[in-house]
DNA sequence: AATCTCACG
DNA sequence: ACGTACGTGAGATTA
């Protein structure tokens, strides 16, 4: 099918404006909307459109503008650096043969939608590129819409499916949604109180706005009078919504056929310009243009029970199977042939029967001789827990293996991964995923990442998964009376507060409390943010002898962060008496997993207050807690990794590394070393890991910058290993573009060569610290593997419940506490030999305060 | 949605 | 001259 993309040119200027930084040619002239915009346009050109527009508004009156004055006149001016970007822009498009259409009176998303109509009639795809959101009323099966996110490099591409996922609405619902909550930025009123939640739940239950605004009278509470009271201009802010896609442009479908030779000839333009780099990037020029559909997929749509059957028993005779789901299930045995499931329950057509379904698939899940080809697995394997099936034999996750090829910025769904890397060429979620497969295991195999992703990643999979599903225990009870004493003590600061002020305030406002410090009690603002006065824990610290307001307001501050994150946001998320954490395999850029809904890898410890609501993370009944954690593994990788003589040596013996650090840095006997010493040296160790600064050091010390220098200085040269491992770090990153840990997990390192200071400083940081605090990652991952598959072996009943980065907590029953802490101890130190010992910690307790 | 603040390793 | 320590997630306020 041939394809037009159409591109709302305000909209990407704008956003590009704000996006990047400012930027000119040396005579002064703003070029950085340019700029943005064009690279923007070129990664759409890399998608092959046979048909390409960019639309402008007029100046002037536009029809909606007139009719609405009022509303529109909200919008705020064309920044002054922007405005004389925008003719320039439209002699370069015309340049290089792209189209540029205006038309008098309409605005560009009407010009958007007048081309996509037009498209669709001549049996033409629409891809609508935009970053507001009205655009998203165009979609129909024809016609998707790209909107950029924050910036223009992020972009997500919307279509039928997506858009009843996100928002539960067809297409014309997002007039229903605009007309009950408005637009901020366009000055459109919609209904007082109505945001985004309850207009989507208003539509859930009324389907429009006409129907939502006909049952006012059901809807309870303020809610429904507002509804009542202002249904005309909901009535009015939808029609302001409406897009016209009957605009009289005067161009036809032809006349913005795409010549992708022609895009050279702007380059003299962009000499002058001096958009130097955007030459290098024209987009080559493809001697013959790849067929449409570089992969057609056939998708056979499965409605009956008895087809499935027969699919199903075809299925078990293949090596491999893929699958993907959201609202449907899509089945694949090749990459050219697909099927697709409609299940009941759905917003969509009334499909199978869910249960039924996945009785049926079940002997397909659990074959041991099927492979599986997925997008996260884990997802899967909770999802068929709740048929009572298990996910059995071999599996490929796409997700994880795009992790591993790319850290810094994984795919977080499927059809994200196909559109990298397939660009738009295929849309086919479950047979894409046989391409995927094949290319991603080639990657793997050429980038060493082979071993990594089948000995750690792959069966961290179920571990994680058995340890969301098992939770961990909670005592409902102990957290109910934590939040009663913290609100009663909340409760008096504050009127103790409001009384030192002269007026109530809301403490946690920075806005309020930094008028009240600074303006009303006149004390000395420490440093600011870019919206006011900064109010942060360290300016807090050095205010706090000045005043006696300042002690009561670090207090409530950290009460109130303790009863709102940690205990009402525990209660929240408690079901039957246990948290099930969801883990991240993929999100950080070093290797480390992370915990969500809720967070369990920041439960306070550092201070005694917060480290009680500890206690009430407890042991099943019969069981005790089982907890272990690496001491000091980051800087003992370093004296591996580095081969630091003196290092090595250092942590050989049992001494206390920062003194030791202190001892040889400050050249004093170890028994000599004073707290403040030792404070200084540990501050240094803990700098050395992150990738030192004397900037850094200095502050977290509160010393000069020059003292600082200072001790990084005699640390390095005590140090010579250390000191030559971070100079190769940093080249090896700067010459390959990546680093990479022990196990050969990489990060790939962009801003190594960036020609600003701050970007490239950040990755030389990057470049120590990722190989650090990534190798610990694979060391802690590759030992709960290897624990719970030594756990299952012996068939103990304990359980793993929580990773906390160089911490392991199980659950285990008290007759088999004494082995399992044995087995978690071995495990975790002997890993993988290294020339420094794994010191480990454990410890059993009835609750997770007392396995420290 | 962005910003600030703060909890953890 | 540049102006930051590395890696996360969540809640409250503000715009």
């Amino acid at each position: 099918m041939e394809k037009l993309i159409a591109v709302d040119g305000n909209s990407l200027m704008h956003r590009a404006f704000y996006a990047l930084p400012s930027m000119t040619t040396k005579t002064g002239t703003p070029t950085g909307a340019i700029y943005g915009f064009l690279s923007m346009l070129f990664k759409l050109i890399e998608l092959r459109p046979d048909y390409l527009v960019v639309a402008f508004d007029m100046h002037g009156p536009t029809f909606r503008h007139e009719a609405f004055k009022e509303y529109k006149e909200g919008r705020k001016e064309t920044p002054e650096d922007l405005r004389p970007q925008f003719p320039k822009l439209k002699e370069l498009l015309r340049a290089m043969g792209i189209a540029v259409c205006e038309c008098e009176r309409y605005e560009a998303d009407d010009i958007l939608g007048t081309f996509s109509r037009i498209a669709g009639k001549r049996g033409i795809e629409s891809l609508l590129v935009t970053g507001d959101r009205d655009a998203l009323q165009l979609i129909d099966d024809k016609t998707h819409v790209l909107l950029t996110k924050k910036g223009i490099s992020e972009t997500v591409e919307y279509d039928e499916s997506v858009l009843m996922e996100q928002f539960g609405l067809a297409p014309v619902g997002m007039l229903d949604l605009k007309g009950l909550m408005g637009d901020h930025s366009d000055n459109i009123p919609g209904v007082p109180g109505v945001g985004e939640k309850t207009a989507l739940k208003l539509l859930s239950e009324y389907k429009t706005l006409e129907n939502t605004l006909a049952h006012a009278g059901e809807v309870k509470g303020k809610l429904g009078e507002k509804l009542s009271e202002f249904a005309d201009q909901a009535r009015f802010s939808y029609k302001l919504g409406i897009i016209d896609r009957n605009a009289p442009v005067k161009m036809s479908i032809e006349d913005v056929k795409f010549a992708p030779e022609k895009l050279s000839e702007a380059i003299p333009l962009m000499h002058e310009l001096e958009l130097r780099s955007l030459i290098n990037r024209l987009p080559e020029q493809p001697a013959v243009r790849k067929p449409d559909k570089a992969f057609p997929v056939r998708t056979e749509q499965i409605s009956s029970i008895e087809r499935l059957k027969d699919v199903i028993s075809a299925l078990l005779d293949r090596q491999t199977v893929a699958m993907h789901m959201e609202d449907t299930l899509f089945l694949a045995a090749d990459s050219d042939n697909q099927y697709e499931i409609v299940l009941s329950g759905t917003l969509l057509d009334p499909g199978l029967d869910r249960a039924e379904v996945f009785r049926l698939l079940k002997p397909v899940f659990e074959s041991e001789g099927v492979k599986k080809l997925l997008f996260d697995a884990k997802r899967y394997m909770h999802l068929l827990s709740e048929e009572e099936t298990e996910l059995k034999g071999p599996i490929f996750d796409a997700m994880i293996a795009d992790y591993l090829l790319h850290a810094v910025h994984p795919a977080l769904s499927l059809k994200t991964l196909c559109s990298e890397r397939f660009a738009g060429q295929s849309e086919n979620p479950a047979s894409a995923l046989f391409r995927l497969y094949d290319i991603m295991q080639r990657e793997l195999n050429e980038n060493e990442l082979d071993g990594l992703y089948r000995e750690i990643e792959l069966p961290l999979i179920r571990v994680l998964f058995e340890m969301e599903r098992e939770g961990f225990m909670v005592d409902t009870k102990m957290l109910l009376e934590l939040r009663e004493n913290f609100s009663q003590r909340l409760e008096r600061l504050g009127i103790e507060i409001y009384e030192m002020a002269g007026c109530p305030f809301n403490i946690l406002s920075t806005k309020q409390l930094g008028a009240v410090l600074f303006e009303k009690l006149g004390l000395p603002p420490q440093k600011k943010t870019r919206t006011g006065y900064s109010t942060d824990a360290e300016v807090l610290d050095k205010l706090e002898t000045m005043h006696p307001i300042i002690p009561l307001i670090i207090e409530y501050r950290t009460v109130s962060k303790l009863k709102s994150t940690f205990l009402d946001g525990l209660l929240s998320l408690e079901k039957s008496g246990r948290v099930h954490t969801s883990f991240n395999q993929n999100v950080t850029a070093t290797g480390r997993i992370s915990s969500t809904e809720p967070n369990l890898q920041n439960i306070p410890v550092r201070t005694e207050l917060g480290r009680e609501i500890r206690k009430a993370f407890i042991a099943s009944p019969g069981n005790v807690l089982v907890g272990a954690d690496y001491s000091q593994i980051e800087l003992r990788l370093l004296a591996h990794m580095s081969k630091d003589e003196r290092l090595i040596a250092a942590f050989n013996g049992d001494a206390d590394i920062h003194a030791r650090t202190a001892a040889e840095v400050f050249g004093v006997g170890i028994d000599e070393v004073t707290s403040q010493q030792r404070n200084a040296a540990k501050a240094v160790n803990f700098g050395i890991v992150y990738g030192i600064s004397d900037f850094g050091l200095a502050r977290n010390l509160s010393i000069s910058r020059k003292e600082a220098s200072l001790y990084i200085e005699l640390y390095l040269s005590r140090y010579p290993g250390v000191k030559r491992y971070m100079k190769e770090s940093i080249e090896a990153g700067r010459k390959k573009g990546y680093v990479k840990t022990l196990f050969g997990r990489r990060r790939e390192l962009p801003e190594i060569n960036a020609s600003n200071f701050n970007t490239r400083s950040f990755g030389e940081r990057v470049a120590l610290n990722m190989p650090i605090q990534g190798t610990a990652a694979d060391i802690i991952k590759l030992a709960m593997v290897r624990t719970s598959e030594a756990m299952k072996k012996e068939g103990l009943k304990a359980k793993l419940v929580l990773q906390i980065h160089d911490e392991l907590i199980i659950d285990a029953p008290e007759g088999e506490a004494q082995k399992v802490a044995e087995l978690l101890e071995q495990n975790m130190r002997n890993v993988i030999p290294l020339s420094v010992p794994l010191n480990v910690d454990v410890k059993c307790g009835h609750s997770w305060y007392d396995t420290k």
